[in-house]
DNA sequence: TCCGATCAGTTGCAAAACGAAACCAATCGA
DNA sequence: TCGATTGGTTTCGTTTTGCAACTGATCGGA
């Protein structure tokens, strides 16, 4: 291998693929929002995780200017959460998820329950989350290791220096 | 009560207070990017449920400009996921979160366990959430009623009319 | 194999959002 | 009482976003 191999994990990058500084880099949330943090790189995911594939896929369903949405597409696979499968000389090669991108499927779970407790007027129609006997997705919340429920009053973050 | 009382749901608005259309109206996943998928949002979020309370707390903490800080914070407000709480004439009002903004926590917490996981290189050092008894939290992760683990493969979205 | 339609972007330009720094009035605290 | 701090606002330059038009490659039917 070269000496200037790429890292397990690619960071930030701005549009011209320089890397960039993290926002906050000690902190795990922080970084998450600095790569997907923005009005569209969540709802890319959440289309991908639906079953879009192509550039038209994306654009359609989520509206997005297009050029916009081609720096979202080649940012969001540089940071390695999408990337272009093959498809043989000549073919087009279709967008998916990698497993880095498949993990923020609770992320965008917890995005979508809050949602709909909190976005919506009493009676106004929302889609609903369904599991494969089309039952409603629970509720996720944060537990302690013996079950116990938690909230921001009852935890608190660790600094390892 | 006058005619132009205000909504359970305040929704969005620009900077100039004007109500804005959702991105897209049904998805849940999408209202909730709306009112807190910008780079800075999440971050007071955080913050707030980290103990801070007054306008230089977030300031220092997120290394925010204080015009864009100022903006978020009326945002946010306006949204209904902070108040500044009363203490009296003459007196400053510190900001708290409201039931809504402590309902993000689940969301803060997927987006740190994904940055954990994802956003580090191996060796590389961060803060970790722990409960009470100083142990790790536990990945949260979407189960169906039965128990069984989901993914965006085993659920799907279903559009009510 | 030709040809029109669709796809996957790119380019140019205007509008909006963001960021740094200076400024200001109100409150705090000694 | 008086200087320091707080909680903003204003100004102005930079960056990002969005729209529309354009380009070249692929697709698919005759």
């Amino acid at each position: 291998m070269a000496r200037d191999d790429h890292p397990d994990h690619p960071g930030r990058q701005d549009k011209a693929g320089r890397s960039t500084a993290w926002t906050d880099p000690a902190c795990p949330v922080a970084r998450t929002v600095d790569l997907v943090g923005d009005r569209w790189s969540l709802l890319i995911i959440r289309d991908a995780m639906d079953g879009a594939r192509s550039f038209t896929d994306f654009q359609q369903r989520t509206g997005i200017a297009r050029n916009i949405l081609a720096d979202r597409l080649r940012r969001l696979t540089a940071a390695g959460l999408l990337t272009q499968v093959e498809a043989g000389p000549g073919k087009r090669r279709p967008y998916a998820l990698t497993q880095a991108g498949k993990d923020l499927f609770p992320v965008i779970v917890t995005l979508r329950q809050w949602g709909e407790r909190h976005a919506f007027e009493p009676g106004e129609t929302h889609s609903v989350l369904v599991d494969g006997d089309g039952a409603p997705v629970p509720d996720l919340l944060p537990v302690a290791a013996d079950g116990s429920p938690l909230t921001s009053d009852t935890t608190s973050v660790r600094h390892v220096p």
